[in-house]
DNA sequence: ATAAAATACGATTAAAATAATCGCATATAT
DNA sequence: ATATATGCGATTATTTTAATCGTATTTTAT
């Protein structure tokens, strides 16, 4: 499948609503409000933002998330990575379970594989979260 | 999931071995076993080929399929939208249940998926089975 | 005729990936 | 103290993808 994940996008979307509101912490409860994203998975996903340094958080009341990185300087590829690991590699590897294509070494495809995931990332790397937003 | 599914790369790789020997009828048992793809699943696969006009078959002792259109004019998208029609559309909108995103309308990231989607959409579509092949 | 070698195909099952939730712990402002 | 937040491992549910089963049909060769 040629498209993001829910957590992909759901974590884009919210970074493009902390970028928005960048004055002040976010909570976890308004993101999910605003974006109709399910709570529990939304914070989640913020969570492993955290791990990627891509946001911060302060607990308690008042407490809430807020960029690390400027916008402009998150890839979706980062995300992408993050939440997929898989999803930028071709089949013949799996990042996941460290395995290789059995087919491997006399695949007629694997060349074209490798040129088609060249070129899409090349798109995909043009992409910010910054870039997004003035979309 | 930026990748093929198997039942796409499958459908290329038996393809492409029909291409190559496009002198004769070849069966589901050959690719099966010469491509080490299950011989049920493979022929399902083919199956469902016969439906896009990609390929015909022959029933029968001596059997086996055959192309019907050249390999130079199956591109690799036109197998994708086969076995995985969603995977070239964004998730704004599903082709299979058509339905659209409940926050289309008022989605920040919309216009980006959507060009992002156009892009990749342009390199997939520079490869053919034949390309495939040579490269 | 009939046996053997093939495809045809709907139905079902199995496995893997993805999405979502639960429950309890911890931190902090007032 | 209490209410409001995040933290996080474990678990469950759902969906998608992969694969198989069983039976029918067609065709060739003997
Ligand atoms: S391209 Fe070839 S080697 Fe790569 S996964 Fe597909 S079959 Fe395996
Ligand atoms: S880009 Fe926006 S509208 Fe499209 S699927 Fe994602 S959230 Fe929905």
């Amino acid at each position: 499948m040629f498209r993001f994940t829910k957590q992909t996008e759901y974590a884009i979307l919210s970074l493009q609503y902390i970028a928005k509101n960048s004055n002040r912490l976010v909570s976890v409860r308004e993101i999910s409000e605003e974006l109709e994203i399910p709570f529990q998975f939304t914070s989640k996903i913020l969570q492993q933002l955290i791990k990627s340094d891509i946001v911060e958080s302060r607990q308690g009341v008042k407490g809430g998330y807020k960029l690390v990185k400027e916008a402009k300087d998150i890839l979706i590829t980062d995300i992408m990575e993050i939440f997929d690991p898989n999803s930028l590699q071709p089949n013949c590897i799996d990042i996941i379970n460290g395995t290789i294509c059995k087919r491997s070494g006399r695949c007629n495809l694997q060349k074209t594989v490798f040129k088609i995931k060249n070129e899409v990332e090349k798109v995909l790397k043009d992409y910010s979260i910054e870039k997004s937003m003035k979309d």
